[in-house]
DNA sequence: TGACAGCTTCTACCGTGGTAGTAGAATGAG
DNA sequence: CTCATTCTACTACCACGGTAGAAGCTGTCA
């Protein structure tokens, strides 16, 4: 079940458009889908099929159509890539991760100050826990 | 040349030995990988050959050997990863994203102090350049 | 000189992601 | 009833990552 979940560019995509619906048929994944990627009908259609096989999305007929579910949750997905991530190429390390992205982003001052305080708030979570 | 650098699994394994190494030969890198990836000398010789046609990999002959060189910089390709990372799984939101390794890490209270430590560095380079 | 060892080259194979055409079934409009 | 639309199912391709055997070349050592 919890193995690693690594989902390449357009599984992803779709499963983000499963994630923001709740469910969706494959002319509505495409729908959401057009813009940046214009794919054919078909092109969906195979991949969520693929995808199904894998066992990360799940679907039911409804009269002639078929409506997919996602079967993994966002988080559970953002955090195996990450994680993997992290693992691949900081060797884990959480704070030379952290030190890459404060180096090589512009960040505006509003948002450092959100991010001590993200931090702040960690520290007093974890001072309630060892209370 | 400054594409998105994205490398699967084992090339970055063998890039990082080059990164590490300054340079090396098919049987150093598979020396140095031998542990977890235990490969037959072809499949790194593949691989190299696979990578250099991408144009991501060098390598001068001495003798009857190849020494292979990185023709990217590990900062490059950290970028790239982890700014396409960002733009798939969080709409490009770093504030999200740090958010994201905050929760899903158990980070220990010296490690928060450095990231503030990290942060109010930020800070203060800001400062100056403002000034 | 001849065999061995160490290299690269060539070739091949499998899995997966991505993309889509074609065929066949169902269904709704006229 | 027929015809166009709309779905899924099937099949096919291509590219790339990963993995490796077989073949070929070339020094080296006995």
């Amino acid at each position: 079940m919890s193995g690693i979940q690594k989902l390449a560019a357009l599984q992803l995509a779709i499963m983000q458009v499963l994630w923001e619906r709740g469910e969706a048929t494959v002319a509505v994944v495409r729908e959401s889908l057009a813009g940046d990627r214009d794919l054919a009908h078909t092109t969906i259609a195979t991949m969520l099929v693929k995808m199904e096989r894998k066992g990360i999305v799940d679907h039911r007929a409804e009269g002639r159509a078929y409506i997919y579910r996602a079967r993994l949750q966002p988080e559970q997905v953002k955090t195996s890539m990450v994680t993997d991530l992290m693992e691949r190429l900081f060797a884990g390390n959480l704070t030379e991760m952290m030190s890459h992205l404060l180096d090589e982003n512009d960040i505006s001052r509003e948002e450092l100050i959100r991010l001590k305080a993200l931090i702040s708030r960690k520290e007093q979570e974890q001072e309630v826990r060892d209370a």
